[in-house]
RNA sequence: GACCCCGUGGACGAAUGGGAUAAGUCACCGGCCUUUCAAGUCGGAGGUUGCGGGUUCGAGGCCCGUCGGGGUCGCCA
């Protein structure tokens, strides 16, 4: 038995789509459970479109993933290089060889020519295809006579190499999610597979690649399914199809609103994060927040992009990446299109939150502290509050949205909740209250809840008359956790203050609404 | 336009070689808990499986047609 091997295989050409982890990882789970090698190869053989910077995202956006690598740049392994750029040599060997065979041509048509035929058909309402139809009528090595090919590559004239495409056959594809696929050969182009630049177009590099290392399992994005006809070709031709992968071709992501695949423009429009990580771009439109920088953990987002597109058929959503690896399985990938659901990835998020050690919070919360809240605290401080606070958020940084007022003085009150509750008659009595709750020896939430409740008992008042004075007057807000454990963490010197403060402001608001 | 893929409640999706009242989750509504909010828990509303034929004792799963969505048709991947 072959060993398992798959490869992920973007291309630099900006930062990686959120689409492109979940191919990563969805090779990456498959690797890990048939204990085979996840490899990374980086197909640069697009020029014009190398974005420096993209390789080095990609290779972080992995590694805050957790989709660890087996082989690839800068990591090693036997069947290197991993960059396509420096393999120029192998792919023209092989181009050279189609053409010995008769199965490839070289064409002199320039790129102008074919965009003009292009044009030319567009204008009939017609699609212009380099085909076994049209192919005798352009400038290619079948149209010209020998010699007059000859002196064009000696007088060194640009021309592409294109794969011969068979006329009148049917090619099969063994999809392992879509099953049987095929295709006329005569509704498929002679893709150029080695362009006037010497290097390989993707089909030539991808087969060559893919079988020199061995790759076992090409799984992709369902876009590659209409191509993947021409990859059997060219297999069959380089005498490789015994030794082909397999394919498993993957539903597309959808927009979370309306039609179509989810883009790019999606993340700006929406306000959502549509890549792994924050991307830098030239201009502040190609300048995006990732996944990170929104505040989810990377498990989360594991755990939400595994559920786009497959199902262990249970009933059970949260996996870990060990079970994911476990249970993941091509069988079980769908084949509709998976829509991005954002708010059901903020409920993993938050499931994530919930399960994380408070302890564990404490770095992720300072490494999302813009505002510098977080410098002065230590870290007891910051777990506790973490555990106060994690189930009431879905990402980072709802942490200081909600609970700001754990850092700094409360901004403003619920006044309909001032409204409600505070009489100023009873003043006195709440100016007590604050100071035996700020000479608590057992200053903790234990402690100030039996101070308080005796303090009730006293008064001869419920939980609705001094709860919501107290919580109003510690944070502003009637959301939160439980009011005496806002104030252990705040601290005696705190809630003092900060009581003192508040009960002059209710003061104040009452005569206002009264004189008004 | 041609070819290919897909089509189950608002969203994700189970029912994986046709066989019993079409799971579950997210979102929504309500109860409980907390005299807060969330979390948790219990319950509710919401699909007859795009539509029309056909095969079959029986179809969401098969066949045909149709509509809708998507992908591809580059010297991009």
């Amino acid at each position: 038995m072959t060993k398992f091997r798959v490869r992920f295989a973007p291309s630099p050409t900006g930062p990686l789509h959120i689409g492109g982890v979940r191919t990563a990882l969805y090779n990456y789970l498959l690797a890990r459970q048939q204990g085979g090698s996840f490899i990374l190869r980086i197909e640069d053989t697009d020029q014009t479109r190398y974005v420096p910077g993209a390789e080095a995202y990609i290779v972080e956006a992995l590694r805050w993933c957790g989709l660890e690598l087996d082989e690839g740049p800068g990591i090693g392994g036997d069947y290197g290089p991993y960059r396509q750029s420096e393999r120029k040599d192998l792919y023209q060997k092989y181009a050279q060889q189609l053409l010995d065979q008769g199965q490839a041509y070289y064409a002199f048509d320039s790129a102008a020519d074919l965009d003009r035929l292009r044009a030319e058909y567009e204008a009939r309402k017609a699609v212009f295809r380099y085909d076994n139809s049209t192919r005798m009528d352009l400038l290619n090595s079948l149209t010209l006579p020998t010699d007059e090919v000859k002196r064009r590559l000696e007088a060194g004239e640009p021309y592409t190499v294109r794969l011969k495409i068979p006329r009148d056959e049917e090619v099969s594809i063994q999809d392992r999610i879509r099953g049987t696929v095929t295709f006329k050969s005569n509704e498929l182009d002679d893709k150029i597979i080695l362009k006037a630049d010497g290097l390989p177009t993707y089909h030539l590099a991808n087969i060559v690649d893919d079988h020199f290392m061995e790759i076992s399992h090409v799984i992709r994005g369902e876009e590659w399914l209409p191509s993947t006809a021409h990859h059997i070709y060219l297999y069959r031709f380089l005498n490789w199809e015994s030794t082909m992968p397999q394919f498993a071709h993957l539903p597309l992501i959808l927009k979370p609103k309306g039609k179509g695949k989810l883009s790019k423009r999606d993340g700006a429009k929406l306000g959502i994060p549509v890549f792994p990580l924050a991307w830098e771009g030239d201009r502040p439109e190609d300048s995006f927040a990732g996944f990170r920088e929104f505040g989810f953990l990377p498990q989360a987002v594991n755990n939400f992009l595994a559920f786009l597109g497959w199902n262990p058929g249970t009933e059970q959503e949260l996996f870990s990446m060990d079970q994911l690896s476990t249970d993941f399985s091509l069988e079980r990938i769908g084949k509709s299109g998976a829509r991005f659901d954002y708010p059901k990835a903020r409920w993993f998020n938050q499931q994530y939150l919930i399960a994380t050690p408070d302890v564990d919070l404490v770095a992720l919360l300072r490494a999302h502290d813009t505002d510098g809240l977080t410098t002065d605290r230590s870290d007891a401080f910051l777990a506790a509050f973490a555990g106060l606070m994690k189930e009431r958020v879905q990402v980072l940084p709802e942490f200081w949205e909600a609970g700001y007022y754990f850092f700094g003085p409360v901004r403003d009150y619920e006044t309909k909740m001032i409204r409600k509750k505070w009489k100023p008659e009873r003043r006195a009595a709440f100016d007590a209250l604050r100071d035996r709750w700020a000479e608590l020896e057992d200053f903790t939430a234990a402690g100030a809840e039996a101070l308080v409740k005796a303090f009730m008992e006293e008064q001869g008042w419920g939980f609705g008359d001094v709860l919501p004075i107290l919580r109003l007057g510690l944070s502003g807000t009637m959301k939160g956790p439980s009011v005496f454990a806002i104030g252990a963490l705040l601290g005696r010197e705190e809630v003092s203050q900060r009581l003192q403060l508040a009960y002059d402001y209710f003061d104040q608001y009452h005569r206002e609404q009264a004189s008004a």
